[in-house]
DNA sequence: GGCGGTCGTTCAGTCACAATGAACAGACAC
DNA sequence: GTGTCTGTTCATTGTGACTGAACGACCGCC
């Protein structure tokens, strides 16, 4: 069961925070269910991550996940050089736009959303700033995909597999490889439904100056709404978008 | 050293994260030294963090807090079902005021900053969202510590102190008593120049129907613009907040 | 108001395993 | 080539993480 030169007792102290978020807080007891682990030893590192200011206990013995957490979060997004002026970029879309505008990047083979706007417009998606999904199906996600070197590629699609959300999302990997390579000869990624049905979008890649990418921004929304002459719009919109903060993030 | 029901090994995982977080990413050999642990305990946790993906190495070797900490967070937050609500009508303070606004919380002791917004002529401050200070020196901090129950506010003083950050903050505990009292009763807190020379707030706590204190809510600008009759007037633009703020939490 | 049935908490014993230091390998400067 | 930084591996060992059983607090129910 445990690998070498890994610490279990750290492996179960995220599995019970981990829990903690699923479950949107608990108890020892049901923890101790739900991982399979005895409750002493769930109160042990229930004890310690109280101790150490990483949880809560409510007035009902309840445990919950800590405001702590959002230092970590703010210190993890301020590595990004790049995030206020994408920050400021994705609004600008959303608000232009209407619909929804988003910035993802790429970890551990996952895509997270790293950023969120809303237009006035803008329809309701379980997509959250923190948000983690697999990369096959999003325009952010194929995206990126199309600009990471091609061994990074196989490693995250074998270690993620390429699940299907929807009816048309792609699932053979022959397939995904030849959009990929449509993606990086016109530098744009869409989703045709693909995670969503009745949800389409279109994404371009940030790339530093070396070519390597760091995220991808969207504008997302429903098929009513996003026709052909539509979706062309909103892509000029983002490539002026992603061409001020390639531009701007050279400079710095 | 060690207390008894606590698993040391958790402490030394979490001391790793909050020193990546101080240090803005380090490598084995740094963390090492900083925390005097030997490096290949440090390399151990670090792995069982990399393989759980809560941290990342980048191709310098350096390890980062990871972007899974931005979901944490975003779950954390989402416990507040005003969180919502409360956001809205910062922003409109920010908006309205021109300064910044911000709502903060308390959690083991500490405000936590959870959200902020920068009006159109807001200054520049350290505060971030996620931010954690003491509670002794800000308006949103002793509009809380106001109306928590007696014994926790000593328990707070005891455990956090009362540490100066300016030559204007309050550091004896009576006069600390004397202002919570008049907090009490006006319903508003001031930080004048408590916590940065020149820096002036305004705050007022929302509570709970019971009575009990959910955070605090406050407009923080520089002294030349912030006089007497100003703060009154963004006084009035607060309590409105909090007052829809509250009567709509009832209702859910 | 007594009585199961929850819950969270405590505690001492034990053996797995976290911590360790020394050795190794790779990168880099000079 | 040489020296000095890195990060990584691995066998050893002694400690402390895990464990189950017992405890006590709480709550609803009959």
């Amino acid at each position: 069961m445990s690998n070498k030169n890994v610490v279990d007792a750290v492996r179960t102290t995220f599995a019970v925070l981990k829990a903690l978020v699923e479950l949107d807080g608990a108890g020892v007891t049901r923890l101790a269910n739900r991982l399979q682990i005895p409750k002493s030893t769930i109160h042990n590192h229930l004890t310690t991550l109280r101790e150490d200011g990483w949880i809560v206990k409510d007035r009902h013995d309840q445990y919950h996940v800590g405001f702590r957490f959002v230092d970590v979060s703010y210190h993890a997004k301020r590595r990004l050089r790049i995030y206020d002026m994408v920050k400021r970029e994705v609004n600008e879309l959303a608000e232009e736009s209407g619909e929804m505008a988003l910035f993802t990047v790429e970890e551990h083979g996952m895509g997270v959303c790293l950023h969120r706007k809303l237009g006035p417009n803008a329809i309701e998606t379980p997509l959250y700033v923190g948000y983690r999904s697999t990369l096959h199906h999003t325009a952010v996600g194929k995206a990126i995909l199309a600009f990471l070197p091609e061994e990074r590629v196989e490693e995250i699609i074998e270690r993620r597999g390429l699940e299907p959300e929807t009816e048309h999302t792609i699932t053979d990997r022959g397939e995904l490889y030849a959009e990929l390579e449509e993606i990086r000869e016109t530098g744009v990624a869409y989703n045709h439904q693909e995670t969503i049905t009745g949800l389409v979008g279109v994404g371009v890649p940030i790339k530093r100056q070396n070519g390597s990418v760091v995220g991808a921004i969207s504008i997302i929304g429903p098929t009513s709404r996003m026709g052909t002459e539509r979706l062309d719009e909103y892509l000029t919109m983002i490539q002026r978008s992603v061409n001020v903060i390639e531009i701007n993030s050279t400079t710095v």
